[in-house]
DNA sequence: CTGCGCACCTGAATGC
DNA sequence: TGCATTCAGGTGCGCA
């Protein structure tokens, strides 16, 4: 990398030196390799560290010229002269440096040691997740939302998940067999993949790919955002209801609720 | 340890 | 017409 600038410094909170720092010290770096874990991609350099990106909502790594929008958060000089650009509208993403871990035989940035592996990790151990998630008396959604246990399930594909697998994400994981866990984890796994080659979900504009075109999944939902609609397998109406902050989409009748009064009652 | 509520941010959609 | 409010997402923090 020839040159860095970092347009707005928010892009860069993350990084603990601050944009001056992260400037410093990747100019003169080459990309040696890169790397995913759930939501994090990085990129291994010359050095043995790793610059370490996580697009948040709207995030975009570009290559080729620098686009004519007001969202051009960092812009980086390749050694060739191709520019790499960093857009971001909503400002979720980051960029920060870290150094790279061993973790369970995978060389891993340090901001992503504590993640697990995600549904299409080919090391992901489904039946030791299983045993994770039966270990802990909370909410099944809950857990598939908590990066530490399963990596890379988002709100929209954890609610795809549970539809598929018949599961309501108001259950206690430990009131729920292997075979019904397994069941999620297979499914959020088929929904990533789904996902990932209809290009991703898009619900406007934002959500693009890098070249530009919208994702296509959003058409292929079979639950979320689908609230007061039949629900595709049994015609029931689907419901919706907050969590966690967020809206859950179930269908009552595939997905019943828990009877337990642990569970958020109305 | 676990959950809970919130901040962060923007722009589209909705309300008055 | 215009201003105000609500909402969506992922992460990480302080606090109960």
């Amino acid at each position: 990398m020839t040159a860095v600038r970092v347009h707005h410094p928010r892009a860069v909170r993350r990084h603990d030196g601050g944009p001056a720092d992260l400037t410093a010290r990747l100019i003169g770096q080459r990309v040696s390799g890169t790397g995913r874990r759930g939501k994090y991609l990085w990129l291994e350099l010359s050095d043995g560290s790793a610059l370490v990106v996580h697009l948040g909502m709207s995030g975009q790594m570009l290559l080729g010229p620098v686009p004519k929008t007001d969202h051009v958060r960092i812009a980086v000089l390749l050694d060739d002269g191709t520019p790499l650009s960093f857009v971001d509208q909503r400002t979720f993403g980051s960029w920060m440096l870290a150094d790279m871990l061993t973790v369970d035989g995978t060389a891993v940035p340090q901001p992503v040691a504590h993640l697990a592996r995600d549904p299409l990790d080919p090391c992901f151990d489904a039946d030791a997740v299983v045993k994770v998630l039966r270990g802990k008396h909370s909410e099944i959604k809950r857990q598939l939302l908590d990066q530490t246990v399963v990596s890379g399930i988002g709100n929209i594909y954890a609610d795809e998940a549970l539809w598929r697998a018949q599961i309501n994400g108001a259950r206690i994981a430990t009131s729920l067999t292997r075979k019904q866990l397994r069941a999620v984890l297979d499914a959020a796994a088929e929904v990533m993949s789904e996902a990932l080659h209809q290009g991703g979900t898009s619900f406007d504009s934002l959500y693009v790919n890098v070249n530009g075109e919208s994702g296509y999944f959003d058409r292929a939902l079979d639950v979320y955002g689908r609230e007061g609609q039949a629900c595709r397998r049994c015609g029931t109406v689907v419901r919706r209801e907050k969590f966690m902050n967020r809206s859950s989409f179930y269908c009552p009748a595939c997905q019943p609720r828990p009877r337990s009064p642990r569970s958020r009652a109305q």
